[in-house]
DNA sequence: CTAAATGCAAACGGTTTGCAATGCT
DNA sequence: AGCATTGCAAACCGTTTGCATTTAG
């Protein structure tokens, strides 16, 4: 969960990115927190530790990190992107009550490919939205309680 | 492919809203150029037939329409949001290219239920980016030139 | 006459840009 | 010194908001 700078250093030089501060801290928080996180939360999280940190050079090292595709931008019908660190194939759930947002696996298969017969697919975003199980269960307390 | 007035209306009666000039001119671009478009790209095909048409009042009937369920936000990985009519379950490929947005027909199957034991799915977005089969015919023409 | 619908202008908020300041080798 | 990185402030642009005006029943 924790990962050294060298690490980090060596992960970074894997996609032939320059290792600084900002990026290493980036980097390390994206790796230990597993949330897609917006810019802001980004710069939220990291001006404690960088007093000076600007919101440009969050979106700067962003933008480096998908251009090197470290990271991958998703949109969830919401105004701000998300950054979510690329791992395996895998779908967004995104809870409409807490917000939260939850991988989850995906066998490598398509929906159907007779359409796309021809097309150059490069990229597929599988984006549910819903009520968590979390929240159903909130729900489910709450209900009961005022059965009483 | 063209909707009557009347067409309109009755289709707007059965979803609760009260028709209007801009609500029915927006349904009917909406129904007979199945393109996903952006409110601006709404906002610019009508200003030609209501010279007073403000971009609010696209935004307004897009709110109501989407409150109503006559249609879908899409976010495709672009600053603006796309209005989807509609329809049976299907995905979207968006050409990186040449804009366009195909749809594609989807059983209506579900990837991986397991892990999404206990919640509540309300929505599926199936979003495929690569390169159309148009603009990949294009490529390989352009090669083929290239070697004479 | 009343309520709904429309439109204008300003505000909002996430992101981008231009450029100056700073840091690194 | 020279180049990359960072940071500030302003611009940008899609969208939202407040409110005044117009339209429709």
């Amino acid at each position: 969960m924790a990962y050294s700078i060298e690490e980090l250093k060596e992960y970074l030089k894997k996609y032939n990115i320059k290792p600084s501060t900002i990026r290493l801290k980036i980097l390390g928080f994206l790796l230990e927190n597993r949330v897609h996180p917006t810019a802001d939360d980004i710069y939220k999280y990291l001006i404690d530790s960088i007093p000076t940190l600007s919101r440009t050079s969050v979106y700067n090292a962003l933008e480096l990190f998908t251009d090197k595709g470290i990271v991958k931008p998703v949109s969830l019908n919401e105004k701000e992107l998300r950054y979510d660190i690329k791992t395996d194939f895998h779908g967004h759930f995104k809870c409409e009550i807490c917000g939260n947002i939850y991988d989850f696996p995906l066998q490598n298969q398509v929906y159907s490919e007779d359409f796309l017969e021809g097309f150059t697919i490069k990229d597929i975003h599988i984006n549910y939205y819903g009520i968590c199980k979390k929240c159903n269960q909130k729900i489910k307390l709450n209900k009961n309680k005022e059965e009483y």
